[in-house]
DNA sequence: CTGAAAGCGCTAACAG
DNA sequence: CTGTTAGCGCTTTCAG
């Protein structure tokens, strides 16, 4: 520490002291390819000698990009906040962008105020790419992201934009075949639906996977529409209770739900899985919480995380963007 | 929208538009007193014709100040990202920074790396304030933020720097005098607990709470230690049970561990509440998911939340900012 | 009350 | 391979 300056060390002070110009230690920085070894090995004992940083700001008006992404949350019933599933994304989504040195920004638009925000934000062109997280398939939300022209990729399928906007997501189909299947393979022949709201993927995919595998048996009574709460699931179970009351199982859009259909069921002196089977999707923490534990359908969030954020990177690098949709397992526990 | 240009427009366009100076368009831009009325109407419609938005690079390169705050998240034993209470923090604050025209970056300080990445940051002057969230009682973190000098809040105190870091918390030694004091009021004599980690809050002083009720009929074999997880809970429970077998309550440190503990208490024939009462802490969703329900601690995260970031806000306009710590209630249900 | 001018710290294009 | 140079868009004195 030869220099204990009293302001932030700049390019200035890196190149003084490493004896060479600004231009070169900026190459250094960059991982520019023509700089000579000597020059490199002087930047860099010099960067570590005055603890030099680099100030984005200044980076940041030349280059006109940013280092930072924004998570966007789309929430009209502030379902994801009651999400243990919403954390994994963003620890993933924080790890991976970080390796990259970039961060992450977060925006909620809940409502007009917020989309606003978020619209301005990226029109002003303060994040250099867009996470959506749990997008409606008519968010007015989608339109202003694709004005703004900022790279955007999706944290799940955003209906009705598949081919515009890359995501990544679980196999919601399929995993709601393994699930429904496994029911049927138990014995079940009366099987009712609670499902997600049907503009987003969870609550429209699930459905047809469902659908899928018990085909014309399907009545409208079988299938109650949740809103991805406890609460919602509960009040779905009394409605399918009512409209299907020689149910023998259910297959439950996601877990949050079937904790509330369970305690309903139980209310109703319906045993689970005696009387009635239950089947979960999601796997979260409350899964292993309930009684009886749930039987559920696993979608690797971190995963899809994982994948989320590299598609956005690979669009960012100017690379091909393909969606992926990764497969789901079933975890058999106590319900179903 | 007279004006299609390929740009995004500057400060320079806009006070072309109005027929001023660069000046007093950044003068009305930021509610500097000395602008004659008819210049700042013409300023603002030359803002809103040409749709301009300011560029936070080229502001934050002269003031030096950035518009964002960074949140920060020590985790050693990634519990957080397990616990629900943790969103309700980040949409409040997020909410809130809103409001003024700020954004809020996430970073995770779960290793050493991580750690290093937030100093870095903050040396970098990436941010104008930092929000510490969990933060341990030795946490290397804290110093490195210290010696920042960015200001800096917490959420929960963060242990041995209760006055240099400002915090908003919950009263834990007070919500968990409630839950004991209940537990004895329901003619409970053999109480045990299992706390969080000592290095936290939640951890040191809901078990003061809990000797404070009890007194000095609180032996070692009462008392175990968990580490905010599930299976802590429950590995926690098994621990209770060998070491105090004649217990008839526990108090539980967090409604996670206390469902890891239901369960626990449920497979070894003990019956919730009839042998042995529980009572939880936080009131989380997990709380109404157990069966039974949980007695819990109700703390206001909401308002907990709010609170830090306000302090932060204070702290940013060079004002006080004095710790805050919000009452706690206890909420009965069927599990005690 | 307002215009002009001087940079903030950095990158990239251009000459060597 | 490297130094020099010209701004990126904004705020803020300093004069008027």
């Amino acid at each position: 520490m030869t220099n204990v300056a009293a302001k932030r060390p700049t390019i200035n002070d890196v190149a003084e002291v490493s004896g060479v110009s600004r231009g070169t230690v900026s190459r250094v920085l960059n991982g520019r390819a023509n700089v000579s070894l000597a020059a490199e090995l002087a930047v860099r004992r010099a960067v570590a000698e005055t603890g030099y940083v680099v100030n984005r700001a200044a980076r940041s008006l030349k280059t006109s990009r940013t280092g930072s992404i924004v998570m966007v949350l789309s929430e009209p019933q502030e379902r994801l906040f009651e999400d243990p599933n919403f954390s994994v994304l963003m620890r993933a989504a924080t790890n991976r962008l970080a390796e990259r040195d970039m961060s992450l920004v977060l925006m909620i638009a809940g409502d007009a105020g917020g989309r606003d925000r978020v619209a301005r934000y990226l029109r002003a062109g303060h994040a250099d790419g867009a996470l959506l997280i749990s997008t409606h398939a008519d968010d007015p939300l989608v339109e202003a992201v694709e004005r703004s022209q900022v790279p955007a990729v999706a944290c799940g399928a955003v209906l009705g934009r598949e081919s515009v906007i890359p995501y990544a997501a679980a196999d919601d189909r399929g995993g709601a075949r393994l699930a429904t299947r496994y029911l049927v393979d138990q014995g079940r022949r009366k099987i009712g639906m609670i499902t997600g709201p049907l503009d987003t993927p969870g609550g429209a995919l699930r459905l047809e996977g469902f659908t899928g595998v018990l085909g014309r048996k399907v009545t409208k009574r079988m299938v109650v529409h949740g809103d991805y709460t406890q609460s919602g699931g509960e009040r779905a179970m009394r409605e399918l209770l009512e409209s299907f009351p020689e149910l023998d199982a259910v297959f439950v859009a996601s877990d949050l739900m079937a904790a509330g259909a369970l305690r309903v069921l139980q209310a109703a002196g319906r045993s689970v899985p005696g009387d009635v089977a239950v089947a979960g999707f999601d796997d979260s923490a409350l899964a292993t919480a309930t009684s009886p534990m749930l039987t559920t359908v696993r979608q690797p969030l971190d995963r899809i995380a994982e994948e989320t954020v590299r598609l956005l990177i690979a669009l960012l690098d100017g690379e091909e963007a393909t969606s992926v949709v990764l497969p789901t397992e079933l975890t058999v526990r106590d319900s179903a």
